[in-house]
DNA sequence: CCTTGACCTTCCAACGGTTGGAAGCTCCAT
DNA sequence: ATGGAGCTTCCAACCGTTGGAAGGTCAAGG
């Protein structure tokens, strides 16, 4: 099977398996003759594996991580679990910041009239909401010394 | 007032500040004759209504929409309504997937013994999972065509 | 006055994960 | 044999942020 071919059947990006190659995520692939990379139905499977951990939220490194303990299987489950329910940890932390977020502007976005009038609550709110860090107006803070913005991918 | 005040007044660092210059979202400081930037309390207020956006999880791109409505307090409140909406929409729905990761994890931990036998029932999932994309064993699904990942900060 | 240390300046690089493009090669079908 | 799809490598950009290096400036103390 050619990149392209492991792209397609497991949901990586051909630029990605290249990518992840280069930084050792996953072994050098054999190559043809003329230089193309091979690959099998491990390669595909392992690629599944790969697609399914990033999209439950794992970095690279922690995929580095359950690979190594899928490759072996002899170790522990004990250290997948503990993988496991840190994420897990992890992800309802940053859902529960979110929520914050959403509460807050959904809030402030209640008290805007949406129609020509000028005088939305949203942008005087951001002006002095934090002007005295620790008294907020507003159900959620996230003032300084406070919790991590969240990034999202478009 | 010099940026390293603005920047402990404003939670923004002095980095920050400067970055948000040469990408245009602050205009230009003042410069004293030895070239160091000068801020008085107008620009330590809009730096806190940047900070406030950027933990709302606004981009930069949405901030200087914010920052411009706030600027021409004579604009329509509709339009910050809308962006707000808009932000409260995209917050509510990376919570939603967030809390789906975190559903699929925790079911698949809880069935991992913990203990220092290797079958734990993760590995297997991440592995077979995605084999037959639409036909999930678990709650959440993050296949092909499916939710985007969610990229945090740590 | 001179040194010290904290502050400022610019520039350059890296992080993580992904995507895009350019230039060139290979494979397969017509 | 010619075209087009697919492969190769390399290089750059995106986002927001942080770090460092190399150098100039300020205020205080000896």
């Amino acid at each position: 099977m050619n990149i392209g071919d492991v792209a397609r059947a497991s949901g990586v990006s051909a630029k990605m398996i290249r990518y992840y190659e280069t930084i050792g995520l996953i072994p050098p692939a054999e190559r043809s003759e003329s230089g193309y990379r091979n690959y099998d139905d491990n390669d595909v499977h392992r690629l599944r594996f790969i697609r399914r951990a990033r999209d439950l939220g794992f970095t690279v490194e922690q995929m580095a991580d359950l690979l190594a303990l899928w490759r072996d299987r002899s170790r522990a489950s004990s250290e997948v679990k503990k993988i496991a329910l840190q994420q897990v940890a992890v992800l309802e932390r940053k859902a529960e910041e979110l929520k914050a977020m959403s509460r807050t502007l959904k809030h402030l976005a209640a008290h805007c009239h949406g129609d020509e009038r000028p005088d939305c609550p949203i942008l005087d709110d951001l002006a002095d909401a934090a002007a005295d860090p620790g008294k907020a107006p507003e159900p959620a803070r996230f003032g300084p010394g406070g919790i991590d913005p969240v990034r999202v991918r478009s």
